[in-house]
DNA sequence: TATTGTTATACTCTATAACTATA
DNA sequence: TATAGTTATAGAGTATAACAATA
């Protein structure tokens, strides 16, 4: 039996979590889905904003085998949203960089979800929404701190190797 | 550059929110993972818990499009998780529901996820964790109420058609 | 005619295993 | 030998289109 709020249903904290994610999630699909892309091809795309890393890496970040991210680039080369180059430094090491188009498309998709997310904060009072957004950010900094992940990378614009 | 709220960096509101997002995910992943199910038969699981939907009705909860759910119930059910059974109501309509089985999975994965869940929160006060609770609850039943889904079905534990 | 569900088909996504090339 | 990446293969997951059965 749902517990009761004041006169509306109220969600347990799990269940309310787990339904704002897949909602979330979808936000992103639908958007994406615009561009044609899948939500694997467009966090490939939004992890290479800000780096250009070697297969290897771009296989921990999104957590996938390498198998899978050749196939994955394969992919995104193909529609001409990434491109592969010859690291200079290890002679068997590829890295991944966005080409303009697919830059276009994140600078597109970005700022639309954006607003999906506002919109869906939008019957939220004020003084709720600034509460929402310190107490999830204070959840993930707790949470990067105990796996040792930097949540603030140094944002290498143009890092080349 | 990020922002800064006291002496610690503060995510943006949509950038934590699609952080926290993908870690909700990942968590019921891993859950998932350790029955050998993925998300998506997962979430099947789930839905089933306390409804009895016809195959058109399972594509409408999980946004997906017939063909695919045909599928998804196809593999389900030669696992032995769910099963289909004709509709007393309607010739043409099929009633999806968990086996013994499936509800032993989906009474496993719950309560571990909840854990995953409440660990993730432990570092916020607990009145930080209440409010989070709280105004996420919020957002999502505004938000159904605007889509006009029924977030608290009666929940009919032995509805038959 | 409209709706419910399945099937055929095609593509994306994923992992395992075997392979090549470089370190 | 070890590591980086690709390829072959197999399976899950998804949608579109065509179909059969029922309403």
């Amino acid at each position: 039996m749902p517990p009761r709020s004041g006169q509306a249903h109220e969600l347990t904290t799990v269940d309310g979590l787990a339904q704002l994610s897949f909602l979330i999630y979808q936000l992103l699909e639908r958007r994406a889905a615009a561009h044609d892309l899948s939500i694997v091809q467009t966090r490939l795309l939004g992890v290479l904003r800000d780096r250009r890393p070697t297969m290897n890496e771009l296989g921990r970040l999104l957590s996938l085998d390498k198998s899978s991210v050749s196939g994955l680039v394969d992919r995104a080369e193909r529609r001409g949203l990434v491109e592969r180059s010859p690291s200079p430094q290890d002679g068997r090491a590829v890295l991944v960089s966005l080409t303009d188009q697919g830059r276009a498309i994140v600078a597109d998709v970005a700022p639309r979800f954006g607003e999906d997310v506002a919109e869906l904060l939008a019957p939220l009072s004020a003084s709720d929404g600034r509460a929402l957004s310190r107490i999830v950010s204070r959840a993930l900094v707790a949470h990067a701190e105990e796996q040792g992940i930097d949540l603030f990378p140094a944002v290498p614009v143009d890092r080349r190797r």
